[in-house]
DNA sequence: CCATCACTTGAACCATGGTTCAGATGATAA
DNA sequence: TTATCATCTGAACCATGGTTCAAGTGATGG
């Protein structure tokens, strides 16, 4: 063993196609970007990237999965502080929108699991699974605290998935609101409704 | 001119393929489906979808835009009943969630547009705006009324229309809940939100 | 009958783009 | 200096799948 096989540096390369990866997925869709052109974005041969991933498909496995960390890793975060039930969902819906648009390597990562091989899929669909019941969580505990209410939790649980993933669609970074103040807008909707009547079965 | 070149004909045709396409496209997404399978499923041959489609793009096209015109009839034919905003947004949810997941052609429309050909694309975006622009004038005619509040209508009509396009990412049909059901949940979630408390700023 | 033409067929064509692999590179230990 | 091995290169390979088109079918008007 002439040269050390340094993991660490391993995973630094990883890193580093995941994020030009990411760029790329991001811009063109994941069927439309080309391996050419991720390798082209890093200034390096198509070549490199299958040294470091066996396919295509594992690449955009990978980038779902560190995503996927990230928001597991973000809302566990919030759940542990000690702040009520309402501010820990808008914290944890800042650091969603965050990293589903912010320029950092995984973004966009929900989105597109249909294309994922099946051996990936798998596990990737664990975390979200983990990911969606966590978020469920806040919302049962606030339910529990008394201080937030809903009649179907799974159900609100998507409400608010879809809001906050739908903002890959349309929000841009040259746009007139921020991540943040797009957050706070979608929080406030989410918690007080749009209806100016009091709610009627308010039991 | 032996043989009539009857219009409705051709049309009729266009839908069946719109019909079978939309199905499969459903079922794989746009890239992943195949025109072999289109037509397979048809049980006819390949070349009959380019009798009648210039590409699988306009197929694409078609299909969304084909979607695009059934939620601006729904919308306009909400518009123009007698019922409260609030009764109004409840029977758009309920349109366009049971557009986009029934078995109906043009389904799923609203998302892959960025598989569409620059020269379909301008067209639907203009269909696409102006259907939500259609929406956010609900919300506003509801807030003029008295009966909504809202901060940013932009915003809340982007907030609700990602809520109801993510069902067709996890609703099915043999899950527990109907498509009615659902979006009731989701109009109730969206007109009166999470919070218990009184909503803070409500001038 | 026959000619015409809308309609349909499906095998063949071919561009795209994921993947491979034989060879170059260069750092390290001996 | 030299051998070795991780790392990287990029041209070539090849499967996939959208697209074409020459030929078939059958209804219709003459």
């Amino acid at each position: 063993m002439v040269q050390v096989m340094d993991p660490a540096r391993v995973q630094t390369r990883r890193m580093e196609i995941l994020a030009a990866a990411s760029a790329v997925f991001r811009e063109r869709g994941f069927h439309a970007a080309g391996m050419r052109e991720i390798a082209q974005r890093m200034g390096v041969a198509v070549g490199k990237l299958y040294y470091y991933f066996d396919s295509k498909e594992a690449l955009l496995a990978f980038c779902q999965e560190d995503c996927l960390r990230r928001l597991l890793d973000m809302v566990a975060q919030a759940e542990q502080s000690s702040a009520s039930p309402a501010l820990q969902l808008q914290a944890i819906v800042r650091g969603h929108v965050r990293c589903l648009n912010s320029e950092v390597p995984g973004s966009l990562a929900h989105l597109e699991v249909e294309s994922l091989a099946p051996a990936d899929r798998a596990r990737i669909m664990r975390l979200r699974r983990r990911y969606e019941r966590a978020l469920q969580g806040v919302l049962e505990r606030g339910v529990a605290a008394g201080c937030l209410r809903c009649a179907d939790l799974p159900l609100a649980t998507r409400t608010l998935l879809g809001a906050m993933n739908w903002t890959v669609k349309w929000w841009r970074p040259d746009g007139r609101m921020g991540l943040d103040a797009l957050a706070d807008g979608v929080v406030e909707q989410m918690l007080h409704g749009l209806a100016v009547s009091r709610r009627k079965g308010a039991h």
